[in-house]
DNA sequence: GCAAAGACCTCTAATAGTTAGGGGTGTAAA
DNA sequence: TTTACACCCCTAACTATTAGAGGTCTTTGC
């Protein structure tokens, strides 16, 4: 069995390699991390409606409107209601955001998402669990002063702020 | 007191001169009831909402869509998502809406209506009823064939099928 | 004459998206 | 350090559309 610091490191490595430390990611694309979600999700399936998007990123209806919005404001998504059922709203990204995406992730960010997703279920939470106590402990450069993780909390306290100024 | 047959004639001269003999109304336009009653309510309040329309004419939303569906197919209305509202949609007359319109009703049509709004609620179904009966005994030709009405079922039993064969 | 088809009308229930409102977090400026 | 601001997130309410089922009227074919 590996040791508590095997894991630590381990975990700060795959930080470093996939460049998935929201912040710094976040800056870089001056996109924060729910909107970053988002638009990689309008990438990945295409012409996609609103309910799907919020299935696929785990939000509500009403979150995915709102942070549409700013992005449709930022002229990097557009909306399409369907023809065939007007209900439906269809989300694409427009030139601009396209590029933006392209421009700010690193390639092997995909590949490790992907890979991530194959794992079960439980192993995902507990990695991400680790994953944010790792981010609390660089933060606080103190590593008994990171809280004790609920599985709850794992994906809502991330440090993923970026454009609150913007 | 005046007679049975004075209301009767009286009705009949109303009948005539307002036009609002809804077969021949109906026939001479090309649309049926509902769909000149929804056509109106779209000429009298400009921009309107369907939640308005369905309000006004006293049918469900799922109607007024389904109305609005066949109106718009045949290029007379048109709808317009509202940019403030997004669950809005407002319906507008087409140039060739507004024309057929113009041309089908007496002009006579819309002052009597406006009148007959100004009436006592009970006054103005009663009058319904009389006129309701009035037409089902001019097309029985036979005054003692016209059945008995209910209130209830005044605004629904008219013979305003027009275009079931367009 | 009469039965069947076709085009309507109408409704309720379910569905999709938007908005209102309230509570929370993080960043930056006074 | 307080305050302002811009986010995020949710539930509840709201607007319109669609599905599905039941009804009427007219036309058409027997």
């Amino acid at each position: 069995m590996s040791s508590y610091e095997d894991v630590l490191v381990a975990l700060r490595r795959v930080i470093r390699a996939t460049d998935l430390h929201s912040k710094r990611l976040s800056k870089h694309a001056g996109l924060t991390g729910p909107q970053l979600l988002i638009m990689r999700t309008i990438r990945a399936l295409g012409e996609v409606t609103i309910g799907t998007i919020a299935e696929k990123v785990s939000l509500s209806q009403a979150t995915v409107t709102t942070i549409l919005d700013r992005l449709e404001h930022r002229n990097l998504v557009y909306r399409v209601r369907s023809t065939q059922d007007k209900r439906k709203v269809h989300a694409h990204l427009t030139e601009e955001g396209a590029d933006l995406l392209a421009r700010a992730p690193n390639p092997l960010q995909e590949d490790f998402i992907q890979k991530f997703q194959s794992l079960a279920e439980w192993e995902q939470t507990m990695i991400l669990a680790s994953l944010q106590r790792v981010a609390n402990m660089m933060d606080a450069d103190d590593i008994d002063a990171s809280p004790v993780l609920t599985v709850g909390s794992v994906l809502k306290d991330d440090g993923w702020k970026a454009d609150a100024k913007s």
